[in-house]
DNA sequence: TACGTTTGATCGCAATCGAG
DNA sequence: CTCGATTGCGATCAAACGTA
């Protein structure tokens, strides 16, 4: 089989999936995020991935965006033959950046591309597919480093979280944030934080409760509605379990003194 | 990663309390 | 009496966990 190469704009909202073929994605416009079996990063002009076949990768596009794909199968002539020694690059994901040099080849690529790609043959999408993964081959080497597994962004799933904090949020809501699966990102939110998802975003709601506590008279039930318990019930549960004392004694303590248990938030179930 | 099981939080309702 | 808030309880279901 031969390399494919194409020029595709990746969906904004995450998809995943995994293929039989090797795949570089290259960066022209916009910005997206992948994760790949654990390794996560972002993608910029000239900046870039390589997706080994059969890895499982999450991506999404944020925004206008617009990607270079190669599809590489494994007996493409770009990776066998006098090539064979190319494959290595696919031993593990990576992501890279696109020194000089390799831009003006890139320029050159899209160049060649352009006007009426269909055109273009298989053996000629070869022929440019070896030369860039030779070059790619030379800077990065043969031998990946270690996947570093990725800090997941507190900073940006607490925006979501409170972007969305009047509404249900799922921890596969998070987890489609993060572009990692659900038991994946469970486990690494854990690890990261100390607390379930859930627990997490719990923690968030009473905080914002709180705050809307202490800025005014606001009823209860509609400070339960504005940070996301169903019922005031439910907020007076979680106030309790949490802190010991009833939201209204809570407000009846300000300003004076918070509740003595107000730091135990981590202790929240 | 998928799947089955267990756990425990939430929901929704009703009863009750307390302040005005 | 009214209204806002608290508490209790059973049913439900999502999250967590264990295993393959």
């Amino acid at each position: 089989m031969s390399s494919i190469i194409r020029q595709i704009p990746l969906d904004t909202a995450t998809q995943h999936h995994a293929h039989d073929f090797h795949q570089i994605v290259i960066g022209l416009q916009g910005r997206a995020e992948f994760e790949i079996e654990g390794l996560g990063g972002a993608i910029s002009a000239f900046s870039g991935c390589i997706v080994p076949a059969n890895h499982v990768h999450y991506y999404v596009g944020q925004g206008e965006n617009r990607q270079l794909i190669l599809d590489l199968p494994a007996d493409a002539p770009s990776l066998t033959g006098y090539h064979h020694e190319l494959s290595r690059l696919f031993d593990a994901p990576r992501f890279f950046a696109l020194d000089q040099p390799l831009k003006h080849y890139l320029d050159f690529l899209l160049l060649e591309q352009s006007g009426c790609p269909e055109d273009m043959s298989a053996a000629q999408s070869d022929r440019l597919a070896a030369t860039f993964l030779g070059c790619l081959h030379a800077r990065l080497g043969g031998t990946p480093p270690q996947p570093r597994v990725r800090q997941l962004d507190l900073a940006k799933l607490d925006h979501f979280i409170d972007r969305h904090l009047a509404n249900p949020i799922a921890v596969a809501d998070l987890a489609a944030q993060a572009c990692l699966s659900e038991a994946h990102f469970r486990s690494r939110f854990r690890e990261q934080t100390g607390l379930s998802p859930w627990q997490y975003v719990r923690r968030r709601r009473l905080e914002a409760a709180c705050r809307l506590l202490e800025e005014g008279r606001m009823p209860l039930s509609q400070i339960a509605l504005n940070t996301g318990f169903a019922h005031q019930s439910a907020l007076s549960h979680a106030f309790r379990s949490a802190y010991g004392c009833p939201p209204s004694q809570f407000r009846r303590s300000l300003p004076d003194r918070p509740p003595a248990s107000l730091n135990r938030l981590d202790h929240a179930t």
